[in-house]
DNA sequence: TATTTAACTTTGACTATTCAAAATAGCCTG
DNA sequence: CAGGCTATTTTGAATAGTCAAAGTTAAATA
């Protein structure tokens, strides 16, 4: 059995892989798990020698086969919490993060597959973020974002890409929980803003870095 | 913050404590925990060092009302998470004993209250073991036994003090659940027997120890 | 190409938790 | 009261995970 720390190792690897050809810098790893970098080599290098990851000395690592697996384990147990938290207990989608940071590592599955089953089998959690299935297949869409999508088409929130309780909070009072319907007015590329239009509510601004965070697809 | 190793300790002392004085053998203290009792000793005096628990050397270990608050936290957590997963989960009474011990630890106040709450602030677990109040406060009632109670009066089964799953198949098969009406029909002292009678069934036939383990009180 | 710099690795040390095995303290028995 | 038994404590060592700080490397800069 992987340790919390192996399971929360390999999770972030996943989640700083994705995307990218799958190799990821030490000190990403490290920032993300708020270690400082030595703590990472060394862990890396017990990691590899377990099979579940690839190091690459000087350039970064990468998840092996196994390595990937128990990680979407992880993810699966995380998002399908957060479900879990925000559907039948109401509680507040930025509060939810980390709740589940704990509890992913402590629910076996035979509790997941019973959460799983309660929720109607979800396809993605209250952020929109894809659950992996159990057979560990993760769905791989890509988005565009608020920063990056054709200006004036009608269009549909369809996940948020950050975990902090500030941002869920903006996005939340800014109405731009999945689901909403938007579309973009205008994009001042000089000033690092994009103006959004809301079914209700005046248009809304907000900095590139912001609208990067909020993926949508054409509303159907 | 208490580690889970803290936690452990602290709530198997307080389970241990039911009854006595509340001096806890370090042996017993290891046998409940699965370590070697040198293990026990060095624990004890670091719980001692943070205020958690009074070390009398050679003769045992008590909680403080510090260390005593931390248990009851653990063990409402258990109790709670024990309700959910049987009465929400459907799952198995014998299985969730298990899960329960490595959902305690992880498990933030926030969501036990909501938990609290969507089982109706239940008093007893599955098993019939009472839950700890958010004050910190557990039933104190003492039950008779099927070993130790008055013969041929109507009784109901309140408690079953046992978590290993062959017994509670074995009481779940046997019709003893906590709410089920039963009778002592004789006992047999020198062979170690007690009769029961159930509404439906024949008479069943258990050891005085296994009638030990089965609380019950006058059914009114 | 020589140098600077940023990223990464190494080294030595520390905390928490555990075990095995040796030492000791109390108590019970004769 | 001497032995002996049992529970407990001590001692020495191991594992997992971490940090601080010193040492390397490789790529970017001058």
């Amino acid at each position: 059995m992987a340790s919390s720390t192996v399971e929360n190792y390999l999770k972030h690897l996943l989640l700083l892989a994705e995307g990218g050809d799958g190799l990821v810098p030490m000190g990403a790893l490290a920032g993300a798990l708020a270690v400082v970098p030595g703590t990472v080599t060394t862990m890396v290098k017990a990691l590899a020698a377990g099979g579940l990851v690839e190091h690459r000395p000087r350039q970064g690592v990468r998840l092996t086969d196994a390595g990937r697996g128990v990680a979407l384990g992880v993810l699966r147990r995380h998002r399908l919490v957060e479900t879990f938290l925000v559907q039948v207990l109401k509680m507040d989608w930025a509060a939810v993060h980390a709740e589940a940071e704990r509890l992913e590592h402590a629910i076996s599955d035979d509790v997941l597959d019973r959460l799983d089953a309660l929720l109607g089998h979800p396809a993605v959690d209250p952020h929109g973020d894809p659950i992996p299935t159990r057979q560990g297949r993760l769905d791989p869409s890509v988005y565009a974002t608020l920063a990056t999508c054709v200006a004036d088409r009608p269009l549909r929130v369809v996940r948020v890409t950050e975990q902090s309780p500030e941002f869920l909070h903006f996005a939340e009072h800014s109405g731009l929980r999945p689901g909403t319907r938007v579309r973009v007015a205008g994009r001042n590329l000089a000033a690092g803003l994009v103006t959004v239009k809301r079914p209700a509510g005046r248009p809304l601004a907000l900095s590139l870095a912001a609208a990067g965070k909020i993926l949508v697809a054409p509303a159907r």
